[in-house]
DNA sequence: TGTACATCAGTGAACGCGCGTTCACTGATGTAC
DNA sequence: TGTACATCAGTGAACGCGCGTTCACTGATGTAC
């Protein structure tokens, strides 16, 4: 809480912005997100809300980033107590930590991963980096094992060229040099972690799957864990 | 087309309203599909699509329950050219047809796949038995592979009695005693499958994935077929 | 320490818009005798 | 075959509502001299 008394109020009032924004998304959805309705929980007139946020899509976005962030500090949280060569464990952690997340925030995680918003899109430059924070955790995970000679390469020899070139931009953004074929296999663990997790938040199991116990999620990270070489525990 | 001309008639404009309806279901979102945009699509003022639709969400649940079906019917179409004991071709031409028709109704895949509409709750008297289409196939799948003696069942042993419960409630749904190992592995291959598919279609390799490749889910599809335990080629 | 000025949060009215739904109606199409 | 009635598609006006955004404004807080 550094800065002037007037810094302090406007971020103050920016952080309850988001949280209000963040409520209104739990309660009617992202494709309802009003600037007024907004206002109104702020106990502002709707036109205050433009000192903070230019437009209605800034405000999605500024929820966008937010919400990566917030289920990124939940996986790095999740990894800060792994002992670095527990790769299965490692993942498996931040399985635990994307679906812990997902049915704390289930509003926000289906405005990152439920499609788009129809009429809005995230501008790349702002939402590119916190929107890979899990998947560069996974990569990080899957790079330790490999280096440690651990992990398992499947045979599937090389990628064809239209998917090298984007292997090639990966291992460059993420820092690696993991070859097509484990990447092949961890972009498989990191859709179907999410897609897993997406079923059951989003209720496709249906209304009698019992949502007090997690052992289904444990079995399908294993195999996930399988499919990405990882040695087993 | 029988009937009398007025049933024609109706049956045409109510094609017409689902056609409209998915049309902008493509071009504003799930969220923003209003009775009045159709009219106008229609060609008709706003009062008289009450004539077919008692609201809204029933127009959502139309649209809904068409969507299932298309899905179910161009997976069917898809399986009837397959002979009954190709397992892993069967699987492999699910989830082509799936992805296919993902990639050609994005918007109406979103609906059924994507995060809820807010606001509306799907009638389960009405979805449920066209929501099960795929996964009923993809069942029938592994429970021919398993009566044949070739599906590889896991060593997982018994799942925990909350899932016990729920699997037991799966095998009455549809008319199959597939242990719970198989149905857990069947579980992961079915959500692995859609989180794939939607990962793919809702963008989230980023803007530099290549569009005109299958070689990534054709993989993955391979993948998936093993976790399912099925015989290779 | 005091004064003049600049910055900034918030007000309130207004713009033009589209929405879902109801209602009394007109006129054409179908049906029973 | 013709007539009386019922059914039904579609009209047009109206209801009350919320939305995003702009604009000129007031008054408080900060800053430079």
């Amino acid at each position: 809480m550094a800065g002037t008394p007037r810094e302090r109020a406007r971020a103050r009032t920016m952080q309850e912005i988001t949280r209000i924004g963040r409520q209104h998304l739990t309660d009617y959805g992202a494709a309802a997100l009003s600037l007024r309705a907004v206002a109104r929980d702020l106990g502002v007139v709707s036109s205050a809300v433009y000192r903070y946020v230019r437009s209605r899509d800034e405000l999605l976005t500024l929820l966008v980033v937010d919400g990566y962030n917030e289920l990124g500090d939940a996986v790095d949280a999740a990894l800060a107590e792994m002992p670095r060569d527990a790769y299965r464990a490692r993942f498996v952690a931040v399985g635990r930590a994307v679906r812990g997340w997902a049915f704390a925030e289930p509003a926000t995680y289906a405005l990152l991963f439920g499609g788009p918003v129809p009429g809005y899109r995230a501008p790349d430059d702002q939402t590119v980096v916190p929107g890979t924070r899990v998947v560069s955790s996974l990569i990080g995970i899957g790079a330790d094992a490999h280096r440690a000679g651990l992990l398992a390469v499947p045979p599937d020899g090389e990628a064809p060229p239209a998917l090298r070139t984007w292997f090639d931009g990966v291992r460059h953004q993420f820092g690696t040099d993991l070859p097509d074929a484990v990447l092949t296999r961890g972009v498989l663990s990191w859709a179907g972690l999410f897609g897993c997790v997406s079923f059951e938040v989003f209720g496709q199991y249906g209304a009698d799957f019992p949502s007090r116990t997690d052992a289904m999620f444990e079995q399908q990270l294993q195999v996930l864990a399988d499919d990405l070489g990882l040695p087993r525990g």
